[in-house]
DNA sequence: GTCCCTGCAAAGCATTTGCACGCGC
DNA sequence: GCGCGTGCAAATGCTTTGCAGGGAC
């Protein structure tokens, strides 16, 4: 069973071409950092705060400026490669952003878990809002806030 | 036509009985400031900042700490008479929030105007997309940006 | 060798808080 | 008169920026 090793770079090829290619159409540098910062991402998974990863990246031993991580996490936005999410008390939030996926949060208000989920008939709802009202859309942002079953079985 | 006059005041009737219910129930006070802000937010208009509220009661002539605008928003939002909506980079805005009523909002990425909107359809969506997974709902946040006909026309 | 990148510290910005005074009830 | 409310300034927390040295290409 060890070719499933390389089950978790492969999934995220397109992730190292998109970098790639947009690094070289900038005249931008691959760096050490940016390789790690990203990892580490991988790494946690989605909803990361530039915390979060300072953190980790920390308890792997590396030393990685807080403001490199911001500096990486806005190219890596820029790239299209994630997506940035605002929470309510100010504090962002990224993830991974495959082309063509898109989803949208569930979020616990107790314990904060994230589900995503997807509903492609109410993305074709948006559209056609969108198109009454004149506007050509570029994206959109749907969180349901909520209570999960196990917060729920524990008492609200 | 003298009748007109009193419209406003009508229609944001259920506003002061709240705020006054609430400040009641917790033992606080009506203050000079706090009938300023309100009555300055509701000529002002929906998806105001707490800067917007602090430069237009300025230029009414009167002085308002910022700190103080704040505090009121904040005990607007716990009263449930006020939403507040988280912008990408970090501003909040305000918006009054009648009982009831929901609407989401189509946001022009060029001209940053808010068009809002209401979709049953979609909301009907939300409440089955959150018992599939197994949550309650308590509220939701749906923001579609793009780009309006103006700005288009304008060229993006 | 030329720029880009990085770490650090300092600056920025929106928002919150501490404190002494003042006002509603 | 007792607290809550206010203004001001200082503090906070997240994020960005300036700068001088270091590294990618």
């Amino acid at each position: 069973m060890g070719l499933v090793m390389s089950e978790e770079s492969q999934s995220y090829e397109w992730l190292w071409t998109k970098l790639d290619s947009y690094l070289a159409s900038r005249k931008l540098k691959q760096t050490k950092q940016r390789q790690v910062i990203i990892e580490a991402f991988l790494e946690l998974g989605g909803h990361i705060s530039a915390e979060d990863l300072h953190d980790y990246i920390r308890k792997g031993g590396k030393n990685i400026g807080l403001a490199t991580i911001y500096r990486t996490l806005n190219l890596l936005k820029e790239a299209q490669i994630v997506n940035q999410k605002q929470f309510s008390d100010g504090r962002a939030v990224y993830e991974v952003d495959p082309p063509g996926s898109h989803h949208d949060h569930l979020v616990c208000l107790k314990c904060n878990k994230v589900v995503e989920f997807q509903n492609d008939e109410i993305e074709r709802l948006q559209e056609e809002v969108a198109k009454e009202n004149g506007f050509f859309l570029a994206s959109h942002s749907l969180d349901l806030f909520g209570y999960c079953e196990q917060c729920r079985q524990d008492g609200i």
